[in-house]
DNA sequence: ATCTTAATACGAATTTCTTCGTACAAATAT
DNA sequence: ATATTTGTACGAAGAAATTCGTATTAAGAT
């Protein structure tokens, strides 16, 4: 299956990925306190994505059940091989640099980059 | 201006950011390596590209030169803001993790990587 | 001078994404 | 039972991105 959601199904799968299942009106409600989109388009477009076989979904109730065919990490490796090869020529450390400079991470969050770093260390040598 | 490159778009600009300055042709040439595209639908590109403002062209000559109007880096630092915010919930400590194991990355680009947690810890306290 | 090659301009077709209205069916409330 | 509310299906319009063909003009070759 190819994994790359559009913009707008990204909206919608972030919130399947919180909830884990979830009806159209659930992620109607949620996209409608920051974006002004009408229920019958959020409606469709899970019918889309329904038919890209990115979700799937449970019809036995009047009320279908929507749920992730790809979880968020696969969504996040996908991303991550795009933006490295369109804009990052392929450096990971040019990236990983960036992300750093650019949003501040916080004192826990840099220690357990470094951790991670000293493991695969190890792993090389 | 508006940063957000389309796909085929940013086909065009990682040529442009390498040759510095470049005529059709140049992109096309590139692009027809790895793509099969014909001449005009690059040159139709290039000139909507300028439409947008995202290139500045000398059109002193026939063949017409073009140049980017904003940097590789900003490029960059966008499209990161794009996918933390669509696929990282917002952590960048995430993110990197995810980048540095998927990717793996030599032991130089890591000791740049340890060099630049190691400044930014100073930085902080 | 004329022919050929190489360039731009531009309209238009195609595809993909997004949005919404309307029709209809099922469940719920009166 | 009837009316209202809540849901899905689906066509179609609109917008954006992509592709390409044709016309025209400029430069270079014969």
């Amino acid at each position: 299956m190819d994994i790359r959601p559009t913009e707008s199904e990204l909206e919608i799968l972030q919130v399947i990925w919180r909830m884990g299942q979830c009806t159209v009106r659930d992620v109607h409600e949620i996209l409608a306190k920051t974006k002004d989109a009408g229920y019958t388009t959020t409606l469709k477009l899970m019918q889309i994505m329904h038919d890209k076989g990115m979700v799937e979904r449970d019809t036995t109730s009047k009320t279908h059940l929507y749920k992730a065919l790809f979880s968020q990490e696969q969504a996040q490796s996908n991303a991550l091989d795009k933006i490295l090869s369109t804009v990052f020529k392929g450096s990971t450390s040019d990236l990983v640099i960036q992300a750093l400079g650019q949003h501040r991470a916080s004192k826990d969050e840099i220690d357990a980059i470094k951790d991670f770093l000293n493991q695969f260390d190890q792993h090389k040598k």
